[in-house]
RNA sequence: GGAGAGGUGGCCGAGUGGCCGAAGGCGGCCGCUUGCUAAGCGGCAGAGGGUCAAAAGCCCUCCGAGGGUUCGAAUCCCUCCCUCUCCGCCA
């Protein structure tokens, strides 16, 4: 959620950064500003009766204890009260109404973003590695997987549809590891491991952005009221919701693999063949909750965490820095990094590491008290490290060889307990 | 699922209709004192918001959430949510 404050103080600034996302956003702003402006009206006149009414009801405690006569007071306050009734009503209504549309604007871009319409203006940062030679013609993942019998396609339909997929033996074997792999990785850089709950409440989505705006996107179990999470994010900035954390106890480094449930609506047709678009992934997601001063800085360290997996695993990527129009809904700025498949000849997104400033943080109330003793909203980052199915799909198709098998990356040797992928 | 207990400030905890936004304690901050990190004494401090150029001040809201009763609600009534204990079920 954007600052009140800040909509009324710059609200041209505050347009001007919008409208790098969308030209339509400032014309929420006007109605923010018209709608808070009303709302501060009555607010005013509430107010004034309601600290008569106040002061008239001790008035009558007073009274009664002398023994006096009260009755001309009540019949006062009593209209007062009608008054005061019927004014909290359009209140209310304006508050929330100003609330819907103050939910539904995205974060601002950092002034560094690039801008620009969508993903052809993204901006490369750097490269890492070189996409591996092939004396042959590189297989996609889901060839190299389903002769392998590790990825299992026409079951996970049968089972569920489409966008869902089987994963067996060595590939299943393969997965774990990279999760472990992972994770492990992450502790040593000083994130705490966490197993949050899969399914959460809707207030809990609010906080971090996905509701009330991309409600199309979850899966939601209706008798409970409760969501599947979308990604791990979701659950771990939110678990410090509501709180006002000690300066001393920032920064905050957690990591969790969880799967994430997508519905993926409106991504039709697009990757319908493997594993790269699923409506059921694994992920191990990286999040930071810090002080204000440290958050761009946290960035750049938070990507190079992610960074590091795949190195260690030696897949060639690049990270690309995404524009104004490209940058998710609560993202001030975003670095994505992209992992190289070779049967596509392009990079594909593996993480995205976005630094969302105070925007989760208003709409969870997670603050902390600065050494002046001010609460102050903690900044909140989050990134992919990384998604582990299509880490597996870059593995298959980088390290494939020409007779269907497929190589195993050094460092997961011990995890699998094995060096090479063969047909079982 | 059944029965019971309970949800109050960073934490613990008192408060059953009106000077209660809330005693007391712990923790925190600032002084002072004592030759040491300890103790003692004094003081400050809940959160959000409105008004104001700003500060001060004044005012409003908040005692799990939402309704209701009343001139007046942390206190009474209703609904919901959550936590705990026991029983049932269960990996």
């Amino acid at each position: 959620m954007l600052d009140i404050e800040l909509i009324r103080r710059k609200p041209d600034f505050v347009k001007e950064r919008l409208s790098t996302r969308d030209r339509e956003l400032p014309k929420l702003i006007d109605d923010v500003l018209e709608l808070d402006s009303r709302k501060r009206k009555i607010l005013t006149e509430l107010e004034s009766l309601r600290a008569e009414r106040n002061r008239k009801s001790k008035e009558i405690g007073f009274y009664r204890k002398e023994g006096r006569d009260t009755q001309a007071l009540e019949e006062e306050v009593r209209k007062l009260k009608l008054k005061i009734e019927k004014l909290e009503e359009e209140f209310s209504d304006i508050e929330e109404r100003l609330k819907e549309v103050l939910l539904r604007i995205p974060n601002l871009p950092h002034e560094s973003v690039p801008v620009g319409e969508n993903e052809e203006d993204n901006v490369e940062i750097r490269r890492w590695g070189e996409p591996p030679e092939f004396m042959f013609k590189p297989r996609p993942h889901w060839e190299i997987g389903e002769k392998l019998g590790i990825l299992d396609f026409a079951k996970g339909a049968k089972l569920s549809g489409s966008r869902f997929t089987v994963v067996r033996g060595m590939g299943a074997r393969l997965e774990r590891a990279l999760v472990n792999f992972m994770l492990d990785l992450h502790r040593e850089k000083g994130y705490q491991e966490v197993i949050p709950p899969h399914l959460v409440r809707p207030e809990v989505l609010i906080g971090t952005g996905q509701l009330p705006k991309f409600e199309e996107d979850l899966y939601r179990c209706e008798r409970d009221n409760l969501y599947l999470i979308p990604t791990a994010e979701v659950p771990l900035t939110n678990l410090y919701r509501g709180e006002i954390l000690k300066e001393e106890d920032l920064p905050i480094y957690l990591t969790a693999y969880t799967p994430c449930y997508r519905r993926e609506a409106g991504s039709h047709g697009k990757d319908i063949r493997g594993i790269i678009r699923q409506h059921q992934f694994n992920k191990v997601e990286l999040v930071k909750i810090v002080h204000p001063d440290t958050s761009y800085s946290e960035l750049e360290s938070l990507t190079a965490d992610a960074e590091e997996v795949l190195k260690l695993l030696n897949l060639p990527y690049r990270v690309v820095e995404l524009c104004t129009g490209d940058l998710g809904f609560s993202a001030s700025k975003t670095y994505d990094i992209e992992v190289w498949f070779p049967s596509q000849n392009k990079y594909r997104e593996i993480s995205s590491c976005s630094n969302c400033e105070d925007f989760q943080a208003r709409r969870m109330k997670t603050r902390f008290k600065d050494s002046s003793g001010k609460n102050r909203f903690v900044h909140t980052l989050n990134g992919s490290g990384l998604a582990v199915g299509r880490t597996l799909a870059a593995i298959l198709e980088n390290y494939q060889r020409e007779d269907g098998t497929v190589e195993v990356p050094e460092v997961l040797r011990d995890y699998v307990k094995a060096d090479i992928i063969s047909p079982t």
